[in-house]
DNA sequence: TTGTTTTTCAACAATGATTGTTGACAACGG
DNA sequence: CCGTTGTCAACAATCATTGTTGAAAAACAA
């Protein structure tokens, strides 16, 4: 993904309007490594825009990963991820408890399927999905309900560094 | 996934209760390898039972896929896949353009995460989702509308060879 | 079989994530 | 500065899925 300055002159370029709001998001993106639903993203710029809405942050997600600046995900945890690293080859590690994903920078050059085991289909890309537990997950304090509550579906929590629930 | 009447004795002596519902909700899933959605096994069961309610199917699903004999599936097709093939360790070929999903019967031994490439999570499983166009989708034939019918809602965009799977 | 207890079923309503609509308002080009 | 065009935020609507509940059916005992 690009600088927030870059993103500005991109969006301005591909005749789209640059908006304090869209630039906050961008700048919230930046270096972000948790893909972030929406919803997180909303959270982050709130404390910065009060008033922005939900509605706003979608569109502008939607509209970088129209742009190829950020991908969208769907890992399985209840709601599309955002990735702002478009440029490495990676795949993902995914919480099976918290919902947190994390990048897995490898390349599985093996990923060549047999012949005729295609049925026919043409294959463009393969995503490989590792599923486990986290760190913070792994070994739970005791007495520390933080972190973590239980599915990943609800609750904000998320106290400790880099693990975010939603 | 077991025969119809396997499930009878295995829903009976796991507690649970058999109707005619569920009866034929076996049946339906019996050797179906399209990986359906709750809707469209309520869609065929329908045909049987004209008053069987979607919730009833969903109920029936989670069970069996509580009891491990159907596997619940998220492929970012924007609804749930169920998978009574639960025997073969297979991954999964998912068209983009009408979200069919087939079986991809290949065991990928090698998936071998990189020393320290695993951000300290405890990885237990990992699904591959191949993206492509069916064969349907592939060759449409002029003024044939078969398999068109449902367009991947929740798109994941993504160009490139990313991550996914749910 | 018959009665008793436990579950299930189907209708209804509610979620949670995402998208559609729209009037007020801001960005861009002149 | 001005008009045109596109954006924003509030509101409502979808869609897949889940929660609730009274009536009916299955399991269990006798
Ligand atoms: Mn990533
Ligand atoms: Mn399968
Ligand atoms: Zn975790
Ligand atoms: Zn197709």
């Amino acid at each position: 993904m690009k600088t927030a300055e870059e993103l500005t002159e991109l969006f301005r370029s591909s005749g789209r309007k640059v908006t304090a709001q869209r630039q906050c998001i961008f700048r919230v993106l930046q270096g972000d490594g948790t893909h972030p639903s929406a919803e997180a993203v909303h959270a982050v710029v709130s404390r910065e825009m009060e008033t922005i809405s939900l509605k706003t942050v979608y569109q502008t997600l939607y509209d970088l990963a129209e742009l190829g600046e950020i991908a969208s995900l769907d890992v399985g945890t209840g709601m599309t991820r955002f990735d702002p690293n478009v440029d490495d080859r990676h795949h993902h590690l995914v919480c099976r408890r918290c919902g947190s994903v994390r990048d897995l920078v490898a390349a599985f050059p093996e990923l060549r399927i047999p012949e005729g085991a295609d049925l026919g289909f043409e294959v463009g890309s393969a995503e490989i999905v590792f599923r486990g537990l986290c760190p913070e997950c792994r070994a739970p304090v005791p007495g520390d309900r933080a972190g973590m509550r239980s599915s990943p579906r609800t609750s904000s929590t998320s106290t400790s560094t880099s693990t975010s629930t939603r």
